[in-house]
DNA sequence: TATTGTTATACTCTATAACTATA
DNA sequence: TATAGTTATAGAGTATAACAATA
């Protein structure tokens, strides 16, 4: 019961804080920029780009859920607002009809199309402005270790189902 | 009004995709800590720990509000309910009668002290596990950087009002 | 007149559990 | 019986604008 505490150098400590102070004042800066450009919030930008992505542009709900690190019923909930809009279709999967595949269309397309350049620019400006090519290098090789650290837990959509 | 359209390098691109999934997957695991320890927001913790730094553990509300990147409002409603729980108090300044002065209680830093060790230990799992000591001060040294560059920015209180 | 903070209100998002249908 | 997804519902959080009080 009593491990000895974990800690953190005070590297590490800095390292924490900043992650976090830019996370938080990154993100409604890109939120705001999605808004205005497309009217999308973070996560339908997430779910579209994905699917833009996918081969045939075309993903099941449960491994888009996994993917956006979200759960079953928030997603059935902003894939239906795009759905509405006509940004994506879904329709029952041929292999297994319990499925959902959720496909995204040319008007999906067209909205990325116009909220990329944009978004591009946010974040050049925001996140890269004050780095060198060297700084970039060294944050994607850093952080990278850390989303596949992070992957390597069990996905979100899993743990929400109990677990027998 | 056509600019040259902004671009990322691949490796740029690489390091922003990383640290979106880094955040989206450490956030909701450390709100998930904070919850089950103690029953605290991440914006509740925040305003916590913040005013557990502070000069005899006050600070006035705007100043709390720019500090965490958060709206008037949403301050106000978050300092009820710390003040509810007993863990803040808030009274009027004596310099200044229209501000309002939030100071963390006794309570308040019990609660700091219950949340902290788990928290430290989640950050320690989840962001430094897979990192090197080098790999951590490069962090903080980049990372410090881009806060230095987004907080140059006007804060978020203040775009909050007309700008006349 | 400008600033600090609160309130009223409406809305978006998220989670839980119950439910349907298919495997 | 387990899995995929939806729905119902309820709650937390956020923002906007109007407001009161002080500078």
């Amino acid at each position: 019961m009593s491990q000895p505490p974990a800690s953190l150098t005070p590297t590490q400590l800095g390292a924490y804080f900043a992650f976090t102070e830019v996370s938080s004042l990154l993100r409604p800066a890109v939120e705001k920029q999605l808004r205005d450009a497309g009217a999308l919030s973070y996560v339908q930008f997430q779910l579209l780009a994905r699917l833009g992505d996918a081969t045939d542009g075309h993903m099941r709900m449960t491994d888009l859920a996994d993917g956006v690190v979200y759960s079953r019923s928030g997603l059935t909930y902003q894939a239906q607002l795009l759905d509405q809009r006509g940004l994506v279709t879904r329709s029952p999967s041929p292999d297994d009809e319990r499925s959902t595949v959720v496909a995204i269309t040319a008007a999906g397309r067209d909205v990325l199309t116009a909220v990329f350049p944009g978004h591009i620019e946010a974040v050049h400006d925001l996140l890269f402005a004050p780095l060198s090519d060297d700084d970039a290098g060294d944050l994607a090789r850093i952080l990278g270790r850390v989303s596949a650290h992070l992957r390597a837990a069990p996905p979100r959509s899993a743990t929400r189902r109990r677990k027998t």
